[in-house]
DNA sequence: CAGCCTCGAGTTCT
DNA sequence: CTCGAGGCTG
């Protein structure tokens, strides 16, 4: 059926004015019409494409929400890393930013992009020709969720980029970055209708805001009002996108229709930094959405290039946090944990106080000598922070309020779990129980970091069933999971038949693995993942690691006497010994190779040009993630390392390449652009199919 | 031998 | 996320 042009024409209009108001109500905080005029333009628009479903598309305002609920989330890998920022917290360590960015960039006075530091959570949000594909958490940076389809219910974010005054073409592609947020007065209407429903209120916005983000089916994220503002953009393809000066890109981002920060600003010096954060904290409480700070970028782009990164964060931006909030309350009693190796944590029970966001109960006091340094008494009344705004911490003890009947903590001689000596060695901070195994505490955790996901990945052997497991003396050992029965999980009663049934087929299915993950699993003091990795590409074998001596060990890079050590004694202990036996005789398998140890004799022999070589990775890469390019590198005998020596072989530049790309031509090594990793890689291919270059 | 960087281990709450 | 410790570099 062929549509009248009037009728295309009026829906065009009708979303042209619905993205208007969009705009207008949640970008600029400035509507033009009231709401029941909006709902009116909305319904005569749903109804044309009910009548119509040939005129719907993907970036109709109507078609925000409509999307089936999903099972999961799956994965999306930022194209340029979503890195994560310094912080400071006083007045000096600004001073002292500020200062080395004038040193590395040899300048009197540096110019600053400010703006509030928006207290929700950061998204990619990507443009393919102008229309909005996918968006993401951060996740760890590298790797986030897709969330698109929750996204797309926020109604400040554009589905389709209009054009602009700096360009009437959108990018081919561009990340931009930003973030989630719920506003106050949102978040207060939520917990009210939330409360009449009798379901449970949320603490605050910034969870409100996660657990809406989070929702499988978006039609429940459409019943929150989140918002979204833009704060920069990452990988970018094509289009007019300033190159000059970060303000001169959020401006872009305005112009596009994507809601900013409007405290947004441009200072020079420290200073003017510190002045501005103080009227910032002023308008706190004014703000529509929370902030827990301000963040500073160098405004010259060119700059920004030159300061580079350390490791995971920009050298060129920080963010400037509000103190963490205190708030005081009374230390019930301390209580002693048992780590997985065997540690004795002193626990502070707190009563109940709700700070930063969150109630607090707990808190760590780490051990004796923390209670002493902060001198601690139980009974006490503290004040109590949420240290890097997650992990409650004691700050301070109000010693005059310190009641006559307060108790002095004494660490206990014995473990009070298995009550085997406990013992603080010379020079060490942390006191330890010295039951091994035979501790009931021990076991637990040995059996519970065996099961973790990125060690054997068992589904479903969580905490309370281990717990459960142990103290019915069902199992013992990590090998006793193979000999597990549906019957025997059974027995616990609480457990329905199919999640049983689920659990075994968790265990079952782990029995394949990797070398590197069940050396990982073993537990081995101070073998965490990466050293398991090292082994296991540098032995190929179990068998050769358990023969190895402590001399061999050190042979290992990045293995010295104390880290080897530990590895000998764990193999010469009879029991893991015989538990190892019980595990491949129950069927975990994995496989084995030759190793470097071997590789690296043959090498020369061409097997692969990159056994022994060792790589630095800088920058962004634009078709690898560093992991995968990690991987590649690995597969083919080279190793990664993390900053640049005289014994790196390349170092692989990426776009945003650092000091460690700096480093490199001061000792002449070999630089490698992204093309050029990836001829290396397949011309050491040898023999070996090429794998798909994944572009 | 000092300083830098990376890894391991422990921790809270939803 | 943070701390402490181990390992490597200069």
């Amino acid at each position: 059926m062929r549509i009248a042009d009037d009728i295309w024409h009026r829906v065009r209009k009708l979303r042209e004015a619905i993205e208007q108001h969009n705009y207008n109500y949640y970008a600029l905080d400035a509507p033009t019409i009231p709401d029941a005029e909006y709902d009116k333009l909305f319904q005569e628009l749903q109804e044309l494409e009910q009548h119509y479903p040939q005129l719907i598309t993907p970036d109709s305002p109507t078609q925000r929400i409509g999307a089936a609920p999903l099972k999961a989330f799956s994965q999306i890998v930022h194209r340029m890393p979503m890195l994560s920022l310094g912080n400071a917290f006083k007045a000096a360590e600004v001073d002292a930013f500020d200062r080395r960015v004038r040193q590395t960039l040899g300048v009197d006075s540096v110019e600053y992009a400010v703006e509030p530091k928006f207290d929700g959570l950061a998204v990619s949000l990507c443009y393919e020709g102008g229309i909005f594909i996918t968006g993401a958490t951060r996740g760890d940076g590298y790797i986030g969720e897709d969330v698109t389809l929750n996204l797309r219910t926020i109604r400040s974010i554009p589905l389709q980029l209009q054009a602009d005054g700096y360009s009437a073409r959108s990018p081919v592609f561009m990340e931009v970055r930003g973030e989630v947020l719920m506003l106050k007065a949102d978040f207060e209407k939520l917990n009210r209708q939330q409360r009449e429903k009798n379901e449970k209120e949320f603490i605050n916005p910034r969870n409100a805001a996660a657990g809406s983000l989070r929702q499988l089916d978006p039609g429940n994220t459409a019943t929150r009002r989140l918002t979204f503002l833009a704060y920069g953009i990452g990988a970018c393809e094509g289009g007019n996108v300033p190159r000059d000066k970060h303000s001169r890109v959020m401006d872009y981002l305005a112009s596009l229709r994507f809601p900013v920060a409007r405290e947004r600003n441009v200072v020079s010096g420290a200073t003017a930094l510190l002045e501005y954060h103080r009227e910032i904290e002023e308008l706190r409480e004014r703000l529509p959405y929370d902030i827990d700070g301000t963040v500073y970028k160098v405004n010259d782009l060119a700059q920004q290039e030159k300061l580079g990164f350390v490791s995971r964060a920009p050298r060129f931006a920080v963010a400037h946090k509000f103190p963490a909030q205190e708030a005081v309350t009374e230390l019930l009693g301390i209580d002693v944990q048992v780590g997985r190796t065997g540690t004795l944590t002193p626990v502070a029970r707190l009563k109940p106080v709700f700070v930063g966001g969150v109630t607090v109960t707990n808190a760590t006091l780490h051990n004796e000598d923390e209670i002493r340094r902060k001198d601690v008494m139980i009974g006490d009344t503290v004040a109590v922070r949420r240290a890097g705004d997650v992990i409650p911490e004691v700050v301070a003890v109000q010693k005059e309020k310190r009641p006559p009947h307060a108790k002095f903590f004494i660490m206990p001689e014995h473990c009070p779990v298995c009550g085997a000596k406990a013992v603080r060695l010379p020079g060490e901070a942390v006191t330890r129980c010295t039951g091994g195994l035979f501790c009931p505490a021990q076991r637990k955790q040995a059996i519970l970091h065996f099961a973790s996901r990125r060690a054997m990945n068992i589904d479903g052997v969580g905490h309370k069933l281990v717990e459960q497991l142990v103290d019915n003396a069902i199992i013992r050992t990590p090998a006793d999971l193979y000999k597990l029965g549906i019957t025997a999980l059974a027995t616990l009663g609480r457990m329905a038949e199919k999640s049983a049934g689920n659990v075994i087929g968790a265990i079952q299915k782990s029995k394949n693995t990797t070398l590197a993950r069940f050396i990982y699993a073993l537990g081995i003091r101070n073998v965490g993942e990466t050293t398991a990795k090292d082994l296991a590409r540098y032995f190929g074998a179990l068998d050769r690691l358990m023969e190895a001596d402590a001399e061999d060990l050190q042979q290992v890079p990045d293995i010295g006497p104390v880290v080897a050590q530990s590895i000998a004694s764990f193999f010469a202990e009879g029991h893991n010994r015989e538990v190892i036996e019980q595990l491949r005789a129950g069927g975990v398998r994995w496989e084995e190779g030759a190793g470097t140890q071997q590789a690296k004799a043959d090498s020369s022999a061409g097997l692969s040009r990159l056994s022994g070589k060792t790589f630095v990775l800088t920058g962004t890469l634009m078709n690898l993630t560093r992991e995968d390019a990690r991987e590649k590198i690995e597969a083919l005998g080279g190793k990664v390392a993390g900053s640049v020596s005289k014994r790196t072989d390349y170092v692989v530049a990426g776009t945003d390449a650092g000091s460690k790309y700096h480093r490199a031509v001061e000792l002449g090594i070999a630089i490698l652009d992204e093309a050029g990793l990836l001829q290396l890689l397949q011309d050491s291919q040898g023999g070996l199919h090429s794998t798909s270059r994944n572009l």
